[in-house]
RNA sequence: GCCCAGAUAGCUCAGUCGGUAGAGCAGAGGACUGAAAAUCCUCGUGUCGGUGGUUCGAUUCCGCCUCUGGGCA
């Protein structure tokens, strides 16, 4: 059996890839599947940039506020609710449209990464226990003699990747480092086309920039301020999202407005690097400078729609090959 | 006009009892496989304002000049 088409629209924040992919869908009859961590919760709407009904422009769009604040979200969870929402589409015989920044996510759904089934709380609370105990020296020490391949990739301070090799371990028995090299050499479970949308870095500095100001002018303050009003606290995994993390700060006092409107803008730029940083490592994937298209999203539309057609083509011929 | 204090990395500044210099921030690169907008790692050569002098040697001491603060008139 072929694999599914997919048509994946990734890039850091600020480049547009809501509104390309909402033409997208238009002309391909496709639905939208957003791959963000942060526009999975209700009522964060400002801060997570989070398509407008009236920007979705009756497109279906899946994976939108599908949680509350407080509750938590994770890739496992994403990975089998996007994997549903693709066969929903498909029933429907529309074509799945994966659009979003957290790259995580993306590569969990695209190569099928393989999560266990049982949740992780048990075995995280007694190592997290221990850690509060016995500190995240000996959390190391206990990984180096457990995993030491895991022990060597992972940085002593960093914490949470540590703990989590350690509830891995805990949980199935398995090194994580072993589940790691496995899931690594996994290909693409999809015949996508994945195309990653970029500019240059100061350009897209300034954009960044200029998106955080009409964020406020929309009224992210208010949007925070009725989250809080709400009992959404700082240690929340989604007020830690950027926007919301610095706005809470302002509001609780710690921080000036000016302050805190910098540290977002700043958050912003070095979060935008981490995500180029995540896609560069990506083998198949088309970077799409916007300045070479002068910023003209239809005719960029118009080329992956050309792409489209042309696997599409690829598709048939392979499959007339294998009747054969 | 006079007096004082500055002038050192993109920014804020430290420092060299004379042997050509280092932090924070900004910035850059990277890791990531059930918190990922999270978490973590690595990366600092710049006419030490200009110019003369003293010296084996000056960014460091001295003179003059320029600029920037502040004060006095």
């Amino acid at each position: 059996m072929p694999k599914q088409p997919l048509i994946i629209i990734a890039g850091p924040t600020a480049t547009g890839k809501t509104g390309l992919s909402v033409e997208l869908a238009r002309r391909l009859n496709g639905s939208i599947i957003s791959a963000d961590s942060m526009q999975v919760y209700c009522g964060m709407d400002i801060g997570s940039a989070k398509a407008t009904l009236e920007e979705r422009a009756g497109i279906k769009h899946y994976l939108l506020d599908i949680r509350q604040p407080e509750e938590s979200f994770s890739v496992w969870e994403f990975q089998k609710a996007a994997k549903e929402a693709i066969a929903e589409i498909t029933t429907e015989g529309k074509l799945p449209i994966l659009v979003g920044g957290t790259g995580f996510y993306i590569q969990a759904l695209l190569y099928d990464i393989q999560f266990e089934e049982s949740a992780p709380t048990q075995a995280r609370e007694k190592w997290a226990g221990l850690a509060v105990e016995r500190g995240y020296e000996y959390l190391y020490k206990e990984l180096c003699r457990l995993d030491p391949e895991a022990a060597e990739k992972i940085h002593a301070n960093n914490h949470k990747r540590i703990l989590r090799a350690l509830e891995y371990y805990e949980l199935t028995g398995e090194k994580i480092s072993l589940h790691n090299q496995r899931e690594a050499q996994k290909e693409s479970a999809y015949r996508e086309l994945f195309y990653v949308l970029t500019m240059n870095r100061a350009l897209l500095y300034q954009k960044i920039e200029q998106r955080v100001d009409v964020m406020l002018e929309k009224g992210l303050i208010e949007e925070v301020q009725g989250l809080y009003r709400k009992g959404y606290r700082k240690e929340m995994t989604a007020m830690q999202g950027l926007g919301y993390k610095e706005i809470l700060n302002y509001l609780d006092g710690t921080w000036s407005l000016e302050k805190a409107v910098e540290e977002l803008k700043k958050g912003t730029r070095h979060f935008a690097k981490r995500q180029i940083t995540w896609f560069k490592r990506e083998k198949n994937v088309e970077w799409i400078d916007l300045e070479n298209y002068t910023f003209d999203y239809p005719k960029i539309c118009d080329k992956i729609e050309r792409d489209f057609e042309i696997l599409i083509r690829q598709n048939k011929r392979k499959r007339e090959n294998d009747y054969e």
